[in-house]
DNA sequence: CGATTATATCAATATTTTTTGATATAATCA
DNA sequence: TGATTATATCAAAAAATATTGATATAATCG
């Protein structure tokens, strides 16, 4: 199911970490952008969480790839840095069936 | 973190199954019994949810004690069985956890 | 253009998690 | 009491995940 997909993202103590950041990301060590959406400034690219986190290159990008299957994390190229941004939307999708499923309230 | 933790009980689909059982569970297999907080009859029992989902029964014990390690799940031995009960007010704290970690609602 | 910078991917290794079968414990039943 | 039944635990094997370093791709900068 999509919830355990979800869940086995949300298990690595470091995802869980980056998804906090990207949730209250404002702007970075990169550009100031603009998502998609057109709010701004929002979003983090590799090379902030590399730092941020302490992180060697490869292993953030493996992570962010886990991140943005599960549609967790949205990413948007932009010239040579990729941004990711968190899809809220998805969070609550899932805490949603986490209700239905466990009969929550 | 605990909602790490939690999230790698839920990110087996095994396990997320179990739960979504016990969440339903009326009687079982084993006697009907009452849980601790007098409700009745909820609960299953190790044999009822290897026949459940055909599992044997070293995988099943297994897959129980990551759930009650995580405080998702109560046990309580009966006789020569052991019952278990979802615990709504820690699936709920998972969620309200959730929702303030990720900025939700 | 070549050099630099950001990110992706790959293969090898390490680590963690899951599964199994065997054996142990402990309660009930006859 | 001994036999049976339910569950726990353990060691070994299997499977899945995570980490690393090397190399590839692709955009920008001078």
């Amino acid at each position: 199911m999509d919830n355990v997909k979800i869940s086995q993202a949300l298990s690595d103590p470091i995802r869980y970490k980056i998804l906090m950041m990207l949730v209250r990301s404002d702007n970075a060590c990169c550009p100031v952008i603009s998502n998609s959406a057109g709010e701004s400034p929002v979003g983090l690219c590799n090379c902030e969480i590399m730092n941020e986190l302490s992180m060697i290159q490869s292993r953030v990008s493996y992570h962010m790839k886990e991140l943005v299957e599960t549609g967790l994390v949205n990413e948007e190229p932009r010239g040579k840095w990729k941004y990711y941004f968190a899809n809220s939307k998805k969070m609550l999708d899932y805490v949603d069936q986490l209700k239905r499923d466990f009969n929550l309230e």
